[in-house]
RNA sequence: GGCCCCGUCGUCUAGUCGGGUCUAGGACACAGGAUUUUCAAUCCUGCAACACGGGUUCAAAUCCCGUCGGGGUCACCA
C-alpha cells in the first residue's frame, strides 16, 4: 500500500517555518515513495477569516512547490478537506462510540472543573478527570431539564500504551496517567484529538508526521483508533524548531519566522526547501545541497534528529547563495522584476532596453546577487536619474584632498574614451592613474562613488558601461558639486 | 508538580542501536592570510563540542544510574 501522509494546519493566517517543515517531511516522505500527501484544514475551533487563512496557507504551499494530491482546491475522495465541513462524520464516529458504550455524558460544570483543576494544582499532582457516579433520578432530571453535557471517552484503566514512533522509538505511557477526555463539546463541536483519528482514520493516512507538542496526546489518540476499529498510523514526531543560537522553541518575537518573510525578500523555493530538509535531518554528514529530486529521493524519517534544531538564518542565507548562483540568468531576470517594480524603480510592462539593462546588471551584481531584493537594494542607482550619495561614503572617499580635481579630469577622460567598453575604459583609467602617480584605489574609488554614490558594488567599469557615458559625466558634475558645496561649510 | 521527549563545536550535523579505526569528521558563522578598485566570490589557515557526576569495561561520545538544563502534556485549543 502506498505512503499517504497528512499536514493538518489550522488556518491562524500565519506559515511558521518550523510549520513548513513538517510540512515538508510529510511531503517528501510520501512523493519520495510515489504515495499521496493531503492537505487537510484543521478549523474545527475558527470561526472567522478563515478564507483568507486558508488562503496565505495555500499561496506558501505553492511558493514551496509543494502540491497536494488532496485537499482545498482539488478536493478528492475523502473529502471534504476542512474540519468544519465533517461535522456528520464526527457525528457517525461518536454515535458508534455511544452505541458501544465507551464514552459517557459529562454534566460537569465549568466551576466543578476549574474547583478540581485548582485543588490538583494545589496538591502538585495532575489534573485527571475520572467518571464520577450519578444517580438515575439525577440522570432523568439532567436530560429532562435539557442540561448540556459533554461526550467524555471513558479511559480504560492499568493500560500501558505504546507509541511505536519512528523518530522517538517506542514511547511508553500508562492509561491510569490519562484523564478521560472530551470528544464532543455540548455544542456538538468536536475536539482535535478526536476529529483527527476520524479524519485519518477515514483518509487512510497511513504516516501521521507532525511537531511533537502532540506526543503526549498519541495515547489518547490511540485509544481513540482502537475504540474505532481503525488500525491506527504509523507516527512520527518531528521535534521543535528553536530560536537562532538557543534551545528554546522558536517563537514568533525570535525575528523573521514566517514564510511570507522569506517570499518578500526574494529568496528561492529550492533553496528554502534545501534549508528546511536539512533542519534537523541530514543523509551523510557531509552533503549540505540537495536538489528537489534528490530530496525526495534521499528523505527518509530515520535520518530525522530526536532532538531539537535551532533556526539558523546564516545557513539558510548561505544556501540560498549556491542555490542563486546556479539559477539560469534569465530566470533571475525574470524573478527579479517583480522586485524593482515593488521598489518602485521600474513599472510594468518593461520593454526589451530596460530588460536588456536588467540583465546587464544582474551580471555585473555577479555572486553578489543573493536574494531578489538586492538588486533593487544593491543596484537600485542604474534604476534612477540621479545617484544618491551614501554619506559615510561620501566622508571616506570623495572629501579628500585632490579629489575634486581628479574626477573633472577622469569626466574629461570619459568622453574621449572609444569605444565606451569595459576594456577601454579599464585601459585607459590605468593609463591615467599612472601618467598622474595616483594609485589605482585613489582613482577607482572616488569615480565609484561619484557615479553610484555608494561605496560598494559590482567592478566599476561595468557600473560606468552600464551607466553611459552620459550619465556618469552627469553624476560626476553632481559629485564635484556636492563636494564644492561640502568645503564651504 | 506527575508523566513523556530531548541534551556532540556559537549553529546544522556525522559518529550512539551492534563500545576500540574519534588525539571526535564535514558544513555555516567567526578570525587571520592570499587575490583585489570596493564589496561579493574563490583559495589557504585558525578558533571551537561529546551538559555534569558516578558506575560497568582492558577500553565509553557510544551501555547503566543520578543530577542539571531545555521542551511537551496534564483544555469543553490545535
Amino acid at each position: 500500500m502506498s505512503i499517504r501522509t497528512r499536514f493538518a494546519p489550522s488556518p491562524t493566517g500565519f506559515l511558521h517555518i518550523g510549520g513548513v517543515r513538517t510540512a515538508l517531511f510529510n511531503w517528501l516522505l510520501a512523493r519520495g515513495s510515489g504515495g499521496q500527501f493531503i492537505l487537510r484544514i484543521d478549523d474545527t475551533d475558527q470561526g472567522r477569516h478563515v478564507e483568507d487563512a486558508v488562503a496565505l496557507i495555500l499561496e506558501g504551499f505553492r511558493w514551496m512547490g509543494m502540491d497536494w494530491d488532496e485537499g482545498p482546491e482539488v478536493e478528492g475522495p475523502y473529502g471534504p478537506y476542512f474540519q468544519s465541513k465533517r461535522g456528520e462524520h464526527y457525528r457517525r464516529a461518536a454515535e458508534r462510540l455511544i452505541a458501544s458504550n465507551l464514552v459517557y455524558r459529562d454534566y460537569s460544570t465549568e466551576a466543578e472543573r476549574a474547583a478540581e483543576k485548582a485543588i490538583a494544582e494545589r496538591n502538585k499532582t495532575a489534573y485527571r478527570f475520572r467518571r464520577k457516579p450519578i444517580s438515575e433520578e439525577e440522570r432523568a432530571r439532567f436530560e429532562a431539564e435539557n442540561r448540556p453535557y459533554a461526550l467524555r471517552f471513558e479511559v480504560p484503566p492499568g493500560r500501558t500504551l505504546v507509541v511505536p514512533d519512528l523518530i522517538k522509538g517506542n514511547v511508553e505511557q500508562k492509561s491510569d496517567e490519562i484523564g478521560d477526555f472530551v470528544i464532543v463539546r455540548p455544542d456538538g463541536m468536536p475536539l482535535y484529538n478526536f476529529a483527527s483519528v476520524v479524519d485519518d482514520a477515514e483518509m487512510k493516512i497511513t504516516h501521521v508526521v507532525r511537531a511533537e507538542e502532540h506526543l503526549s496526546n498519541t495515547f489518547s489518540q490511540l485509544l481513540l483508533f482502537e475504540a474505532l476499529g481503525y488500525e491506527p498510523p504509523k507516527f512520527a514526531h518531528v521535534p521543535y524548531v528553536a530560536a537562532p543560537g538557543s534551545k528554546k522553541k522558536l517563537s514568533k518575537r525570535d525575528g523573521a519566522v514566517g514564510l511570507d518573510e522569506y517570499i518578500n525578500q526574494g529568496y528561492l523555493p529550492d533553496a528554502m526547501m534545501n534549508y528546511l530538509a536539512r533542519l534537523g535531518w541530514s543523509f551523510d554528514g557531509a552533503q549540505e545541497i540537495f536538489t528537489r529530486d534528490e530530496l525526495l529521493a534521499k528523505f527518509s524519517l530515520d535520518r530525522v534528529n530526536s532532538s531539537p534544531a535551532s533556526h539558523d538564518p546564516d545557513k539558510l542565507f548561505w544556501i540560498e547563495g549556491e542555490w542563486m548562483k546556479a539559477l539560469p540568468l534569465a530566470e533571475k531576470v525574470e524573478r527579479t522584476i517583480p522586485f524593482l517594480v515593488k521598489a518602485g524603480l521600474v513599472t510594468e510592462p518593461v520593454g526589451e532596453a530596460l530588460r536588456k539593462r536588467i540583465e546587464a546588471v544582474i551580471v555585473a551584481l555577479g555572486d553578489r546577487l543573493k536574494v531578489f531584493q538586492d538588486v533593487a537594494r544593491l543596484g537600485g542607482y542604474f534604476f534612477t536619474a540621479k545617484a544618491t550619495y551614501d554619506p559615510d561614503s561620501v566622508k571616506k572617499r570623495l572629501r579628500k584632498e585632490g579629489v575634486a580635481e581628479t574626477l573633472a579630469e577622469l569626466s574629461e577622460l570619459l568622453d574621449r574614451v572609444d569605444p565606451f567598453e569595459v576594456s577601454t575604459l579599464e585601459r585607459e583609467v590605468h593609463r591615467f592613474a599612472e601618467a598622474k602617480g595616483i594609485s589605482m584605489g585613489n582613482v577607482v574609488n572616488p569615480l565609484r562613488v561619484a557615479v553610484t554614490g555608494q561605496g560598494v558594488g559590482p567592478g566599476l567599469y561595468d557600473c560606468l558601461v552600464i551607466l553611459g557615458r552620459d550619465a556618469c559625466r552627469e553624476r560626476i558634475a553632481a559629485a564635484i558639486e556636492l563636494i564644492r558645496r561640502g568645503a564651504q561649510t
